[in-house]
RNA sequence: GGUGAGGUGGAUGAGUGGCUGAAAUCAACAGUUUGCUAAACUGUCGUACGGGUAACUCUGUACCGCGGGUUCGAAUCCCGCCCUCACCGCCA
C-alpha cells in the first residue's frame, strides 16, 4: 500500500497519478488524509492520559512499599477516573486505524512516470520485438490438435478428475513440463538467483502481504477448513520469505527464483481465450523475485526484462515486449513489462511473462525493510516476473515448430527432454 | 489427532506482579592498539506510532507468539487461538 506520509505531502500528485491508472475513487485520498489526522489526534490524547496513569501507578507502588495504604487507596481512585477516557480513546483509536487501513488498501500503487497513457491493451507500447515468425503451411494445426496428435495432454481426463482447466499431462507432454521447469530454474540460478521450493498454500497474512488480498480474493482457491489459499503464483510465498524482516543494506539485492504450480480460478473466462492451453486453472511457472534498494529498482527491472528476454530467445520463439499502459497495469505495480510470444497457428500473441516493479507497495504491506547507511530502516523495493509460465510457451513451441516429421524442440531443451523431437 | 514441554531483542538465554524495554553471553557495527590479520580493550547495538525541534538532541505511548481478561500496575496471573519441539497414533 502507499505510505500515508507520502500521500499527505503529495495529495494533488497522488490523484494525478491515480488518474493515469484510470482509478476513479480519488475521494479516498482525502479520506485517508482526514482519517490520519484524526488518528494522530486521538493517539496524542490517549498517550497523554496513559502517561498520567502510568505515573500514578508507579507512585502507588512506591506508596505501598512505604506502607502508606491510605494514600495508595486515594491514588487508585484518581486513576480510576481516567479509566473511562482511556477505554473510549483506545476504542476510537482502534476503529480509526481500522478504517484508515481499509481505505488505504483500496488505493492501487501509483504508476511510475515511465508508464504510457492509455486505458486498454491496445494502448500498450511495444518496446521490442525479437525472433522470427515462422511461415507455417496453410494446414498448420493449433496446439490443441497437436496435443491430441502426439498424445501430450488429456484435457478430458483432467476434467474428469478435477474439472475443466486442470490439464492431465501425459508421457512426453509431462516430460516436456519437467524439462522446461528444470531448464528455466537452471537458467535463473546461473544468473545468481537462489532457488526455492516454497509451500503451495499460503495463509492470510502472506496473501495480504503481496496484495492478493483483499483485492483479488475471488481469484484464489481457498481452503476454508484451514484458512489457506492456493497460490496463484510463487511470487506470493517467495516474497513473503522476507515479510517482517529487516535485511542488511549490503545483502541487497536479494535474488530468488522458484518453481511452483499456480492455481487461478479465472472466474468469468470463456470462449476461444480458454481453448487448449491458453487459459487454465492450474499451470506450471518459474518465477524470479528481487528485493532491491529503492534507488536501484528501475535498473533492476530492466535487468530482469533483459534476463527474461534472453531466456525466451534461447527457445527460438518470436516475442515482443510491451510496456503496459496505465489502464492495463496491475493493482500493485508501478511499471510492468509483458512478454508475449507469437502463436503462429492461432496467429495471436500470448502473454508468457509479466515483469513488474512494485516499488514499496508490497514491502509496505509486508514490512520488508533494510537498514540504510544512517541506520534508518527503509522499505525495500520488490520486483518479480515470470521466467517463465509454461502453458503458452508450450503452445507456441508446438505450433511454431511443427513439421511433417514432428515437433522440433529448440536445442537448449534437448538435454533436458532427452531428445529433440516429438513425433 | 493425543499427551507433554515451550514460544523473550540478530542468536543463545535470564527474568513469576511495580526497581524490566527487558540481565548476561555471542554475533554485528564503530574506535583504540597493531607491520597486516588475529587477539585485547572501549563504545554503539529492537520496532512502530506520536509530541516538540531549524536540526543533532529531547520526550510520550505501545510492543516479550497472537487476541481477550484480572489489576492502580502484567513479559510475569487467567482464558482462547496459533506456532515450535519431544513422544505416541496415522501416513507419502
Amino acid at each position: 500500500m502507499l505510505q500515508v506520509p507520502y500521500i499527505k505531502q503529495h495529495v494533488a500528485l497522488v490523484k494525478e497519478r491515480l488518474a493515469v491508472k484510470h482509478f476513479g475513487e480519488t475521494a479516498l485520498v482525502d479520506e485517508i488524509v482526514a482519517l490520519d489526522d484524526q488518528r494522530k489526534k486521538i493517539q496524542f490524547e490517549f498517550d497523554t492520559i496513559q502517561a498520567k496513569v502510568n505515573a500514578a501507578s508507579k507512585q502507588i507502588g512506591q506508596l505501598i512499599a512505604k506502607g502508606l495504604k491510605e494514600e495508595a487507596e486515594q491514588a487508585k481512585q484518581q486513576v480510576a477516573a481516567f479509566k473511562q477516557d482511556i477505554n473510549t480513546l483506545s476504542e476510537q483509536l482502534a476503529e480509526t486505524e481500522k478504517q484508515l487501513n481499509e481505505t488505504l488498501v483500496k488505493l492501487p500503487n501509483l504508476p511510475s512516470d515511465k508508464v504510457p497513457p492509455g486505458k486498454t491493451p491496445e494502448d500498450n507500447v511495444v518496446v521490442r520485438e525479437g525472433g522470427v515468425k515462422p511461415q507455417l503451411p496453410a494446414d498448420a494445426a493449433p496446439h490443441w490438435d497437436l496435443i491430441t496428435r502426439y498424445d501430450l495432454i488429456d484435457f478430458e481426463t483432467g476434467a474428469k478428475i478435477t474439472g475443466s482447466g486442470f490439464p492431465l499431462y501425459k508421457g512426453r507432454g509431462a516430460k516436456l513440463q519437467r524439462a522446461l521447469v528444470q531448464y528455466f530454474l537452471d537458467f535463473n540460478t546461473a544468473a545468481g538467483y537462489t532457488e526455492y521450493l516454497p509451500p503451495f498454500m499460503v495463509n492470510e497474512a502472506s496473501a495480504y502481504g503481496t496484495g492478493q488480498l483483499p483485492d483479488k480474493e475471488g481469484q484464489m482457491y481457498f481452503m476454508p477448513a484451514d484458512n489457506f489459499y492456493l497460490i496463484p503464483t510463487s511470487e506470493v510465498p517467495v516474497t513473503n520469505i522476507y515479510r517482517d524482516t529487516i535485511v542488511k543494506e549490503t545483502d541487497l539485492p536479494v535474488k530468488m527464483t522458484a518453481y511452483s504450480p499456480c492455481f487461478r480460478r479465472e472466474a468469468g473466462s470463456f470462449g476461444k481465450d480458454v481453448r487448449g492451453l491458453n487459459r487454465v486453472h492450474q499451470f506450471e511457472k518459474v518465477e524470479i523475485v528481487q528485493l532491491t534498494h529503492p534507488d536501484k529498482s528501475y535498473e533492476v527491472l530492466e535487468e530482469m526484462v533483459s534476463h527474461v528476454g534472453k531466456l525466451v530467445n534461447t527457445l527460438n520463439l518470436p516475442y515482443r515486449i510491451l510496456k503496459l499502459c496505465g489502464g492495463d497495469m496491475g493493482f500493485a505495480s508501478a511499471l510492468t513489462y509483458d512478454f508475449e510470444v507469437f502463436s503462429a497457428a492461432q496467429q495471436r500473441w500470448l502473454e508468457v511473462s509479466s515483469v513488474s516493479n512494485f516499488e514499496a507497495y508490497q514491502s509496505n504491506r509486508a514490512r520488508i525493510r533494510f537498514k540504510d547507511a544512517n541506520g534508518k530502516n527503509q522499505l525495500a523495493h520488490t520486483l518479480n516476473g515470470s521466467s517463465l509460465a509454461l502453458p503458452r510457451i508450450v503452445a507456441c513451441l508446438l505450433e511454431n515448430n511443427q513439421t511433417k516429421e514432428g515437433i522440433l524442440l529448440p536445442e537448449v531443451l534437448h538435454p533436458y527432454f532427452g531428445g529433440g523431437i516429438i513425433n
